[in-house]
DNA sequence: ACGGATATCCAAAGCGCTTTGGGAGGAAAG
DNA sequence: CTTTCCTCCCAAAGCGCTTTGGATATCCGT
């Protein structure tokens, strides 16, 4: 049924060298034989065989990933996004995957053995901590990688793609601020990640230049759960002297965020006004809350696509791209954000 | 660095073809003559290479899967625990994954290209619901295949790893009724699901049996999240005639079930029992809770294990598995069941 | 002692692709 | 008109494994 490259070397009269050499992008073929050779591959649908390709390059085709066991990471519904983004472009490419679970305190040697395997080309890793050790690790191990997120404290010398996490909460805030807030608090992810800090930092960050301080019991660290998110507005609507505005790390977070202020009988955007952070999550969207969220977007599936995309073309050779990318996220502004009630 | 089989063969002073079957497990080799083959893989730490092995051979070594893109699925816990256990045994025998995410509206298409691709040699598929038609789908594409759990009125013809999830919740049922019980509630999975559906039946017959009903006030299907669990249980506690006991269909249900107890200042186990299911995630211990937790156990990591090693088995027709396994869960009795209160 | 099993082993032919090392033919250069 | 240089194409050699189709040697019964 499926042709392969002598068949479809016979059917146009060609020899496998030339038919390869057309579909690889190699220079010497001539413009039309190229063309002819297309349009055979269009018409007989052929596909290489990997495996065969697999042999003869010594490639493998496939990217490894660490799929961490831990508490509120591999459960998390931001990490089925990121791995939909991944998976879809990986797909498109005919590219596999080697999921390798393991404990934290296993994953040195995890990585290493896959790296080792031949069983895949390049490397991924996440979920970012400062001094992140996993790093230096991955640079001594000769594989190609490319990080989602960054570390904090570390050489920058390594190929990532990471969001403006920093300037995302920093705008936010700031939107805030001109709004007439001055109690703003925030309900951040899990402290050890980088991108919690940034966020942090970002937000510290315009306060202070509006002669704001930021107040540590206004800022809440936790999985990433709605479960989370409705504790801790619940908490900071108790606190004597409670904020007006509340910055989340998730939409998730927001969704419990609501909840404890609708249950206080607050209104949103008036009484109190809220901007999360958006991965665009396609089963939570902003727009769709009950008051439509501002958020700070950014998009993870993209991310996870973007980051298969690199991969690839790095495995391939094929198409150039940075090799450190920082994301900008957009801040889109909707009815949950009003100007400062007075007291 | 790394010996082919050639120069395994050179080392050893026999042809490639009697290594290469001493290896397989061919019969037309001496027994000592394979002893010294596979003394020799040891000291060399030979490994066969899978691309090569792949076009010798046709297969593939990897096994694909349709990730489901939707509410409440690939986010979850379970999910998350069920792919670490599918890995972990994947990786053991250098299986690799095709992860395809995929819409609910397009998992047909999905199915049939990875079919179709020839990069995989058996699909898994999970998630099953009544009258599944993927079912079929899987069937008429003459790949291999193992479904996680059973469908419901459907030939039982295929392929099958489940649990016993009618006779579980009907034994935690019966021990609730022994311990006095009469209003017994339920707090569910998603009611499309067949392990929800089975559960429900496994306490309606228990229930039945004692001359009991069940009431379809005290029966709530919602994804499992500790959310959830937290409002239904709720609810139920605000219920004029409230249960004396609750069955949870996950401990991260039972989380949030524990919480809403304890806020309503009720003693578990003495004002109110709970029987939880137990998936075994490694973070959530039901031993660990304030008050330890009476489960029916089943590991749903060992569930995904056993499925990776029953394709792998069935790619390489080494091993004889069942087709169809149903596991039994095991009740165990903590400190959260008690004798029902007197009125 | 001999034909025929039986037990072990091997050479060689693929699997489907990439890539090396030319070769033919025409254009440009001398 | 020869020499050199491109341009475009090809034959053939792998990549590392499995598997077919014998070989060779041993051992059996008769």
């Amino acid at each position: 049924m499926a042709v392969n490259l002598k068949q479809l070397a016979e059917l146009l009269g060609l020899s496998q060298t030339t038919v390869s050499r057309a579909l690889n992008g190699y220079p010497e073929v001539n413009a039309e034989t190229r063309q002819r050779v297309l349009q055979a591959v269009r018409e007989t649908g052929y596909r290489p065989n990997r495996a065969a390709q697999r042999l003869a390059t010594g490639k493998a085709y496939s990217i490894g990933m660490v799929m961490p066991i831990a508490a509120g990471i591999d459960s998390d519904v931001h990490f089925g996004e990121f791995l939909a983004g991944l998976g879809e472009e990986a797909v498109k490419h005919d590219f596999h995957f080697v999921l390798n679970p393991s404990a934290p305190e296993d994953e040195e040697a995890t990585f290493q053995r896959l790296a080792a395997s031949g069983n895949v080309d390049a490397l991924f890793l996440a979920y970012m901590r400062a001094n992140d050790p996993r790093i230096a690790m991955l640079k001594s191990l000769s594989i190609p990688f490319v990080v989602h997120g960054r570390s904090i404290g570390e050489t920058r010398d390594y190929p990532f793609l990471d969001i403006d996490n920093t300037g995302a909460f920093y705008d936010a805030t700031r939107l805030l601020i001109q709004l007439g807030h001055q109690r703003i608090a925030l309900i951040n992810g899990p402290d050890y990640l980088t991108f919690s800090i940034r966020r942090m930092k970002g937000m510290a960050r315009a306060l202070v230049e509006h002669g704001l301080n930021l107040d540590e019991a206004l800022v809440h660290h936790s999985l990433m759960t709605d479960e989370h998110g409705y504790r801790s507005m619940q908490r900071f609507l108790q606190h004597p002297d409670a904020p007006t505005a509340v910055l989340c790390s998730s939409t998730v977070l927001a969704l419990g965020a609501v909840r404890a202020i609708n249950q206080a009988g607050l209104a949103i955007g008036r009484d109190i006004s809220l901007i999360a952070h958006d991965d665009v999550l396609p089963m939570l969207k902003p727009e769709n809350f009950s008051v439509p969220l501002t958020t700070t977007r950014s998009s993870l599936r993209a991310a996870g696509g973007r980051i298969a995309t690199r991969l690839i073309a790095g495995i391939l050779k094929s198409g150039d791209y940075p090799d450190q990318e920082l994301w900008r996220a957009e801040l889109i502004v909707r009815a949950s954000t009003g100007p400062a009630p007075q007291k």
